[in-house]
DNA sequence: AACACCGCCTGAGCGC
DNA sequence: TGCGCTCAGGCGGTGT
């Protein structure tokens, strides 16, 4: 399922394939994936591609001259798939939207597709570039890969919530979903209950190191892929072998071959390794 | 205000 | 083989 490493994976590819294109056409098979209120039939048609941007797991396809900017949330099983002229996608169905690309000369250079079976994904456009980046994504907090131990401080510090909680909120870091969320605190070594307020600093610090480790480690090897994600070329990423602690409730811990736990933690499934992530003292026993 | 929780949606995986 | 059940989870909306 796409988080960060995913969505930047595919960030790269559309950026090759997309800059410079014209949109020749947009064709919206489901109105209801479009999010605002967007004028469907106008989803940059007849703009040139300046740039494909991302913060967290939100992709946008800007255009020149600081012109209407389109988003992407890919959401549990969202796709962005580049057509080369003529082609034909692996499968047809759950295809939302398709925008009919040009070169400068006119000369058809493709399409790309909007495809999405569960639909929790969803576009939106912008009225411009800075629009986008003073509106929406000025909610979101700083963007994972990015994050050091003294911007992650005072977001830790201002929650008391679980750490996990906190890692899943978007307005607080943008980018973490389950997987990494997971990840991250295993190889920190702490405990996805522990309150936010109550993580020192060199934990912190530790925190900091390990979700830039496990997200770059995850793009330089294409992304997870676990069901549903697939590269703008429609292959898998090949992350999910090196996952410590996702999907992997039961089984032996990597590191001390104790049984990984797994619990609801702020709604979503949490495994972690009772030995390698204590709680703090001061927290309640477990 | 801050946080908890629901429900959207389909396909994989499982038991029978 | 095939049916029906459960589960997965990002995120906006609603409830406390």
């Amino acid at each position: 399922m796409p988080e960060l490493p995913e969505v930047e994976t595919l960030a790269r590819q559309l950026r090759t394939a997309l800059i410079g294109r014209t949109i020749t056409r947009c064709r919206l098979r489901r109105r209801d994936i479009v999010r605002g209120p967007a004028r469907p039939r106008n989803l940059l048609v007849a703009r040139r591609i300046a740039g494909v941007i991302r913060r967290g797991k939100q992709l946008a396809i800007t255009t020149e001259g600081n012109g209407p900017v389109l988003t992407i949330q890919l959401g549990m099983t969202g796709q962005a798939i580049v057509l080369p002229p003529r082609a034909r996608p692996d499968r047809m169905d759950h295809i939302h939207a398709e925008w009919s690309l040009a070169l400068d000369d006119a000369t058809p250079a493709g399409r790309l597709l909007f495809r999405d079976p569960r639909r929790f994904g969803a576009i939106a456009t912008h009225e411009s570039h800075t629009a986008l980046l003073t509106g929406p994504w000025a909610r979101l907090g700083p963007d994972a890969l990015g994050i050091s131990a003294p911007s992650l401080r005072p977001i830790l510090a201002a929650s008391r919530r679980p750490v996990k909680a906190r890692l899943l909120d978007q307005c607080a870091i943008a980018g973490i979903g389950n997987i990494y969320a997971d990840e991250a605190l295993f190889l920190a070594r702490l405990h996805p209950l522990t309150p936010c307020d109550a993580i020192r600093p060199p934990q912190v610090r530790a925190l900091a190191r390990a979700i830039r480790a496990v997200l770059n480690a995850a793009i330089e090897s294409g992304g997870s892929t676990l069901r549903d994600y697939r590269h703008a070329d429609g292959r898998s990423g090949a992350f999910q072998t090196r996952h410590r602690v996702y999907a992997r409730a039961g089984l032996p811990c990597l590191c001390c071959a104790t049984t990984l736990l797994s619990e609801q933690i702020a709604q979503r499934t949490t495994v972690w390794c009772p030995r390698c992530q204590s709680l703090p003292a001061t927290s309640a026993a477990a």
